[in-house]
DNA sequence: TAGATTGTTAATCGATTAACAATC
DNA sequence: TAGATTGTTAATCGATTAACAATC
């Protein structure tokens, strides 16, 4: 049960779970089961009771989940029952939209702080935020000590800010820049590239 | 090598080697190796040389593989050796981000049409585009023959969307809504939703 | 030729699924 | 109790890797 490492494979499988619980939850529904999970999320069921078994024992045979209970359960797995500061470096139209972004909330993050190095840039506000300068980046990250920061700059700009990112304490890196970044072993990175999804599907087009 | 199914776990990694492959490239480099690649994308030489083989034989014992023919290789595979049209729906932040984006450019895409059911919003211009009237858009895609669709509009109606979108004839959504679409067989979903790989990640965190 | 790297096979590894006893 | 669904084991399935002959 405990004690051996989860497969990553799993834990990515995990807030999709969450999200369909929490929507389930809005829909006011009380109870569920690994079935009505895995038709809404196209998964076995097999694979939601085996995934869920590797944390805890957190159904009741004969009746299913308790929507609430299970919940805060992955939230507390992932780590989510809190609000984590996010760094977004880059204030082009994407980083711009991330600033204004609604979908945080509740979710167990908040936009902190947003950094440019265009001088026209620095100082104007884009939604809650006074865009800082760059420069200022690792001091005001460390000090502030954001672990999690989101790149919107361009390519050619990636790997530098992900490095004064690193520099400043960050550890988790969501990447915006169709490129991949070279980090540290003790660096997450995840990338969202819409081309790479496009392209992905193009293959399955006639 | 050929007519057998390739698993769909294979296609989505092409996309990534072509995007490398590409930015080789862009710094005028003419000949690369499955370790090379291996390195830039983290992972293994012999999973690149198996991933190719599914397709054809398309490098040189001793000396391994020509950049500029590999990526031709990739963008027939991948069917991006074309400009696929996209419609956007809904021009909130994220969709008005995406229909001024650069990065689809030789990528094999381009936003031709931008739709949105706001009276305030229809009419206006938005990157190059004038936002059209939702109510036309099963109509319009149909006529322009659009495969593939975009979805940025709130979760409460993406689902909706995605069936509309359907119905004019779209095989290819990728949705930006946080919500599990319901869509037939023949149609192919891919989701982006910052969070789902935040909360990845935070799981690693202390 | 000597050195390097592919394409491919076979072995290994890991993930998914089927099935069912346990039990609510 | 009868019915339903979990948690878990064992079997299956599929993906990755190691290794090397082929060959440029």
């Amino acid at each position: 049960m405990s004690s051996r490492t989860v497969p990553d494979i799993v834990i990515g499988r995990l807030p999709q779970y969450l999200r369909t619980l929490q929507r389930m939850a809005d829909e006011n529904r009380i109870i569920t089961s690994s079935q009505e999970l895995a038709e809404r999320l196209g998964i076995s069921a097999a694979q939601i009771r085996k995934d869920l078994s590797l944390f805890g024992e957190f159904g009741k045979q004969g009746t299913g989940y308790d929507i609430h209970f299970l919940i805060e359960k992955l939230r507390s797995i992932l780590k989510v029952d809190r609000v984590w500061d996010i760094v977004v470096v880059g204030v082009g139209d994407i980083g711009s939209a991330i600033a204004r972004y609604q979908g945080f909330t509740n979710r167990g993050f908040r936009v902190a702080m947003l950094f440019d190095k265009d001088p026209v840039k620095i100082g104007t506000q884009v939604g809650n935020f006074i865009v800082q300068d760059s420069r200022n980046l690792v001091e005001a990250v460390q000090r502030a000590g954001i672990k999690i920061g989101m790149i919107t700059v361009p390519s050619s700009e990636a790997q530098s800010v992900a490095e004064q990112l690193i520099k400043g304490g960050v550890r988790a890196i969501l990447n915006y820049a169709p490129i991949s970044l070279n980090v540290p072993p003790y660096v997450r990175v995840q990338y969202i590239d819409p081309v790479i999804h496009l392209q992905r599907m193009t293959y399955y087009l006639d």
